[in-house]
DNA sequence: AATGAAACGTTAAGATC
DNA sequence: GATCTTAACGTTTCATT
């Protein structure tokens, strides 16, 4: 992770192409933006380097493999700390971790801290994860979900 | 797309590693799952044809490429329709697909009807999101931000 | 004009499919 | 075998002197 320079309309071009198809060739990439395959090549290792590109994905569709229930899911954390323990925010960071349903999860304004998005199986599934896991784990106060009904977009493609 | 089977220990454990590299080669990925990389490529053709696997992508790491805010934004939509418009839903759903600061949009279940996850350069950007284009939308009646103070689990990885 | 840096294309060998 | 990746090398461009 080299320093980061602005981006100009090549590369912005070749980021177009990689976020739609991470696997498309240098030789085609280069036809669609103008270069040649060694030059778009160049580039890309700059955006690695850079930590532009942060990595390239195979992208699973939740519902082929099972998965068909998402959820939104608002968490709201213990705030005092007992002494001898480790403290609310750190433990529970930690364990988002390691749950795998939790593809998502950030601390954020409002009433509550934390926001997740969860994806299981079914809603026995989901019920298991709160009750047993989530509702469990001593950092946690009280928690709010919202479920998702329908799917409107999904892109892993930043707005560059 | 094809038809969808069950999902072997030999698929599961491909897909766990082309979920964390995309472009690992069939060579590897069949050395760490204990298959010649022609079998390896045989199984994610048949992944691919039957929608298991989605699309290949490069992931952009959006603080690299000037994308510093985050929000969750909920909407509520008018519910009535003038009669001679088309209905709220469907035109909110349409204009969501236009807006690249919407990078995530489902239909949810609670007092809102729709949660979306926005990202942009910062507050000012978001502020002309907001009061631009969402709240200037004629099926939008209502919307309430939460920013993301922190990002602590972004996974494209689906729990298989 | 001369210089150096940055970026490009061509080529060819090696890796991968 | 065909395609794709990658490194080497020579060339072009452009800002600076």
């Amino acid at each position: 992770m080299t320093e980061l320079q602005a981006l100009d309309k090549l590369d912005k071009a070749i980021l177009r192409r990689l976020q739609h198809n991470g696997r498309e060739t240098y030789d085609l990439v280069g036809e669609q933006v103008g270069l040649s395959a060694s030059a778009v090549l160049r580039r890309v290792k700059r955006l690695e380097e850079a930590g532009v590109i942060d990595r390239y994905v195979a992208l699973v569709k939740p519902e082929a493999v099972g998965l068909g229930l998402t959820a939104y899911l608002n968490v709201r954390l213990e705030k005092h700390t007992e002494s001898h323990k480790r403290n609310p925010m750190d433990l529970f960071r930690a364990s988002v971790q390691t749950w795998p349903e939790v593809v998502e999860c950030a601390a954020v304004t409002g009433e509550m801290d934390y926001m997740l998005r969860v994806v299981v199986r079914d809603m026995a599934h989901y019920s298991r994860f709160i009750m047993d896991t989530l509702l469990k784990h001593p950092s946690v106060e009280d928690c709010k979900t919202s479920f998702v009904l329908d799917q409107v977009k999904v892109t892993t493609v930043m707005p560059v």
